[in-house]
DNA sequence: AGCACGCCGACT
DNA sequence: GTCGGCGTGCTC
């Protein structure tokens, strides 16, 4: 009996390897069920007749092959199995990120072939006369003169008992249909005229169809990134091969789906966490087949099986949230690379505001560099103005000078949008007599007070409680809110302008489901507004009316100890500008510091992203920081702080030998305790990046023996984003 | 991960 | 006397 080497889902570092009963056939990529244990489960072959270990003895024969063609291509294994290694993560759980569910568990691809329906010969011979008792069946028997009709287009017009009735008489039949590739049928919409830069970018990104090669695409806001996307679609679809464009999951709305849907003629398909398993399903066999043509996804939209994938994009490509923050750490803008890589064609990076792993990227040549210097409507981009708050009064956290321009705009009909990073109504209570502030039991943080559901809430493990009478350590009963969060801001706003509608957008206010298009609808009506908001503000939307953005409070961001705060808050700034005076005015932004003369601010508001993110880049240079070193990074959490401390400890004395690693810690995380835990972590930087992964890759299998492994909750993060 | 085995504390 | 807590070991 031959042996194969099956990919299991479950997170251990280790294929396992089974008997294939001489009768049966089977090849790499197709799902296989096999004993495991007690168990049965669900795993994919990865190899044939590998060189196995085991006595044949010892090896237990797959229970059943569940297809003959592979669910996993080549290509896909390949990226699954590089994205294993690079991430230092176990296959099975990787598997598992890549797989839809209904496949993971083991359900037949034959369960969910299309269905269709045709007039049977009797059906044919049917007259319109024969129907004139009902006119849903003659409008249903109408319909399918034309032919046979897919199931879900002929729902969506006709109700399933008129189709099952016509089918009980026998007037109807069922058939299977094959999902076929799709047919292009031309441009639904003309293509906009382009400046010379969208031309250029669009030209570069056309002639490397064909090869695999990464282009950042780097235009600031309004300067149509997306025109440039449409157009180097639009040939691709005239041949019929695929497209795959990822964003960050708060872009996901149905006005990015519907801008690509109106433009061509062909099938375009969303792909995010909201769809159910079936319609995930649905969505990957028609990438599958080719029925999809461009497919609109998050994160793990670049794992699908496309039938002949040419074009890559990615927008928005220095989120954050394309970078997974939990289990399988992945980057989807760097496996997307690597899948362009394997599929051998090029990948558009677009950003207003690119990261500096990017434009490193483009400056060393590995990317080509697309420039769009000019909006496209010719219009300027917003100015900045620094409010120094040392020099100002203020009321209600704002600067006499921010209310007296917000006072401006309103009157003129305008909507200003205000910024604040802080949701709730006030970061802490404080007692007025001892200066004690409310804190989480569980975490090493304060409390948010939340005066409309009337609790303290902790934003770091979720725990809520009532607000407390008394101070908890002298008894006074005077306890006042200190700081601001966007509760408080509205009801101030309210105050100070009470004419004029507000609308608060952040987690609370939009938790509801549907709460946050029904807010986007009332800021899209002309007219004044006040609109507040967390960095939800700052994401996708489109403010028609805003002529004035404040930035309530920028000082937080300066002087964190997150290497990456000023890139965030350079790129924060910049897309937040982007949302003013997207109309016909000049928009304006106001930025309330205590430090008007930081270098950071000063370079950001007179030189722009562009030329901030370069000196940045010189800084990360010389200071030996990713993207010029690799950052690799242990974490550990446990109820002792010791065990986490000892833990990486070990790892730090078995690496510290290697001269191509710089290792720093064990260090306590910012948020040393969260749920009651304690929190560690090492960070490991290297120059060379074989050199890193070699040691990880030495280091772990070792790392599961320690009897300590089991007492600490830990993880690895390769290019750790979030230090925190 | 799941599932079993195994050895110590409070209870129908 | 049992039920069940989670520490430890194993899965081809």
């Amino acid at each position: 009996m031959p042996v194969i080497r099956v990919a299991l889902p479950i997170p251990l570092r280790q294929h396992f390897d089974y008997l294939l009963p001489d009768n049966i056939q089977v090849s790499q990529g197709c799902r296989v069920r096999v004993p495991f244990g007690k168990r049965e489960l669900v795993g994919v072959v990865w190899q044939l007749a590998p060189d196995s270990p085991y006595e044949l003895t010892q090896l237990k024969p797959v229970s059943a092959v569940l297809e003959s063609s592979p669910v996993l291509s080549e290509r896909l294994r390949q990226l699954l199995s590089f994205a294993a290694e690079y991430y230092h993560h176990p296959l099975g759980e990787v598997l598992t990120a890549a797989l839809p569910a209904l496949l993971r568990e083991g359900r037949a691809l034959t369960d969910y072939q299309l269905t269709g329906y045709r007039l049977t010969a009797s059906g044919e011979a049917c007259s319109a006369a024969d129907f004139k008792r009902s006119t849903k069946q003659l409008a249903l028997w109408q319909s399918l003169q034309q032919g046979v009709i897919a199931e879900t287009v002929l729902l969506a017009e006709h109700p399933r008992s008129v189709l099952k009735q016509l089918l009980d008489k026998g007037l109807v039949a069922s058939q299977v249909l094959a999902r076929q590739p799709y047919q292009y049928q031309g441009l639904a919409q003309a293509a906009l005229q382009l400046t010379v830069d969208q031309a250029l970018a669009v030209t570069a990104v056309q002639q490397a169809q064909g090869s695999f090669r990464p282009f950042l695409l780097e235009g600031v806001t309004g300067s149509g990134k997306t025109e440039v996307y449409l157009q180097c679609i639009a040939p691709l679809l005239a041949r019929g091969e695929q497209v795959l464009l990822l964003l960050p999951e708060i872009g996901l709305t149905p006005q990015t789906l519907q801008r690509f849907a109106e433009r061509f003629k062909v099938p375009v398909l969303a792909w995010h966490s909201n769809l159910s398993d079936g319609e995930r399903l649905n969505c990957w066999l028609n990438a599958a087949s080719g029925s999809a043509a461009i497919i609109i996804g998050t994160r793990s939209a670049l794992f699908l099986p496309f039938h002949k994938l040419s074009l890559i994009i990615i927008d928005e490509e220095h989120d954050l949230s394309l970078k997974q923050q939990d289990g399988f750490r992945y980057h989807a803008r760097d496996l997307a690379i690597k899948r362009a890589a394997l599929e051998n064609c090029p990948i558009l990076l677009g950003s207003a505001t690119p990261s500096l792993e990017s434009l490193y990227n483009a400056q060393q040549g590995r990317f080509g560099h697309l420039l769009l210097q000019n909006r496209a409507s010719g219009q300027a981009l917003p100015a900045f103005e620094l409010i120094d708050l040392k020099q100002q009064q203020m009321h209600y956290g704002l600067a006499d000078s921010s209310i007296q321009q917000i006072r401006q705009q309103l009157g003129r009909g305008k909507q200003v949008m205000l910024f604040l990073n802080r949701r709730g109504f006030a970061p802490a209570l404080s007692c007025q007599e001892c200066g004690w502030l409310t804190e989480c039991k569980r975490c090493s943080a304060f409390t948010t007070y939340h005066k409309h559901s009337k609790q303290l809430l902790c934003h770091h493990c979720g725990a809520s409680r009532p607000i407390p009478k008394q101070c908890g350590n002298c008894g006074s009963s005077r306890l006042a809110p200190v700081g601001q969060g966007t509760e408080q801001l509205e009801e101030h706003l309210q105050q100070l302008f009470p004419a004029t509608p507000v609308t608060r957008l952040d987690r609370d206010s939009t938790r509801r489901k549907g709460a946050l298009g029904a807010l986007l609808d009332e800021i899209n009506q002309a007219g004044p507004r006040l609109i507040l908001g967390t960095q939800m503000l700052a994401k996708g939307h489109h403010f028609p009316f805003v002529t004035l953005v404040v930035i309530v409070d920028v000082d937080g961001a300066l002087y964190s100890a997150d290497f990456r705060a000023p890139e965030q808050l350079g790129q924060l700034l910049t897309q937040v500008a982007g949302r003013a005076g997207r109309g016909h005015d000049k928009g304006k932004v106001l930025l309330q510091t205590q430090h008007p003369e930081h270098a950071l601010l000063q370079d950001i508001i007179h030189n722009g992203y562009a030329s901030f993110a370069r000196s940045a880049l010189l800084e990360r240079q010389q200071t030996a920081l990713p993207p010029c070193q690799h950052l690799a990074l242990f974490r550990a959490e446990a109820l002792q702080s010791e065990l986490c401390q000892q833990w990486l400890q070990h790892i730090a004395d078995i690496l510290r030998s290697n001269p191509a690693l710089q290792l720093m810690g064990p260090l306590l995380s910012p948020l040393e305790r969260k749920a009651g835990k304690y929190r560690w972590q090492l960070h490991l930087y290297s120059r060379q990046r074989p050199a890193l992964h070699q040691a990880l890759h030495q280091l772990l299998p070792e790392l599961g023996r320690w009897p300590l492994s089991r007492k600490v909750k830990w993880q690895l993060d390769v290019d750790a984003l979030d230090l925190s």
